[in-house]
DNA sequence: GGCATTACGCTACGACTCGTAGCGAAAGCT
DNA sequence: AGCTTTCGCTACGAGTCGTAGCGTAATGCC
């Protein structure tokens, strides 16, 4: 996850892939009991059964290792064909909500998300193992709109990016923002209303 | 702002408001130049030229001090009368944008939000001394709107409620995600697509 | 098999921050 | 005046940080 390029076969003992896996578990187990500002590598090392200098050969710090244990919780994002476009985004709504419910994910993931507006080199790191595998599913969900008819064909590229960062924002940004600033479930009823909000509009979603 | 019921007229010296501004400036000055995970309280008591005993007198600790220290980031906000609701929208979101263009906010909001997944008290701080604030401008500016006949007047309350708070964790939420998560700039041309998609919904703002 | 190389566990360390306690002096009220 | 509360200061134990040094374990290459 960290030292992709220079792994093929180098001479010497090989890094214990099992010490990984054990160290990213329990730094999820540490966020869930601790959180993240009384989170300790210390602690963290002690729960993987490494030592704690183990720890810092494969992790820079704090942050690189918490935006590691938490980008796993996105794997299990997908985004299976469920007949139409609104289907689809109260799917997806619901599996993002799905996974900040998870107390790891909600006091982690915004931290590391704070700690980036600082750190260049960790919000590039966040980009790429959490934000663009969110962004896919709204590319894919757009292309299989079209396909069906529910969305008009992209004429200009540039202008279909803007659009797709945008949507990608609103979606994102709302499911975060009711589920961790204003505290409330992000359950079906909610994700209906969004939807319907995000594709018909304000005016359309008042006259219902 | 965190003593209001007891202040009235204690016998013994009363508390330095001067030290109160002088304190929350120091915090918001040591947000910018060393961020969140950086900032230690001891600092922050040298650059106000008070003791650290002092600031603990005052407050509980980090979290609750930087809460205060961005809350009044948030005067700035208000909501003028722009004419339409499309403008207003577009207005609110451009101020709410340069709040969070500054580097004290950015990495001050984030990282109390993300600490008060994990304290309720501290939650609730938050969403008096910001997040109401912010709620009230959505409430006006959908009153505004339905008195200029551009929105429908609200017949159920709950109903009026329930739309009011996913409005506002869209407008919030976006912009937020936009400024922070993307890190790329909130501008009058973001804002003017993000209430067009807002207004129109997905359909009407891509037949543009 | 022997050798070079790298990873690992362990201990120890200085530097720093935390939050609190205790003190004398200052500043208000009645 | 006398009382009360705050303030600045110093000092303290506790805890964390990130690193260095050492001996040992595991692998590739000759």
């Amino acid at each position: 996850m960290q030292s992709r390029s220079p792994a093929a076969s180098r001479p010497g003992r090989p890094r214990s892939a099992a010490a990984d896996t054990a160290i990213l578990a329990a730094t999820r187990a540490a966020l869930v009991e601790l959180g993240w500002s009384k989170l300790t590598l210390g602690d963290v090392a002690t729960r993987a059964g490494v030592a704690k200098t183990t720890l810092y050969r494969r992790w820079s710090g704090k942050n690189e290792l918490v935006v590691d244990a938490v980008a796993e919780l996105f794997d299990e994002l997908e985004l299976p064909d469920r007949g139409s476009l609104a289907a689809d985004i109260e799917g997806v709504v619901l599996q993002f909500a799905a996974i900040l419910a998870r107390p790891e994910a909600r006091s982690g993931l915004m931290a590391v998300v704070a700690e980036s507006t600082r750190d260049d080199a960790l919000r590039e790191r966040i980009r790429e193992s959490i934000v663009e595998r969110q962004k896919g599913l709204v590319l894919a969900g757009r292309a299989r709109a079209q396909s069906r008819g529910e969305l008009p064909p992209e004429t200009d590229p540039a202008e279909a990016a803007r659009t797709a960062d945008l949507i990608f924002d609103v979606v994102a940004g709302a499911v975060v923002h009711r589920a961790l600033v204003s505290a409330e479930p992000v359950d079906a009823e909610w994700a209906q209303g969004f939807t319907q909000l995000l594709l018909g509009g304000l005016a359309a979603s008042a006259s219902t």
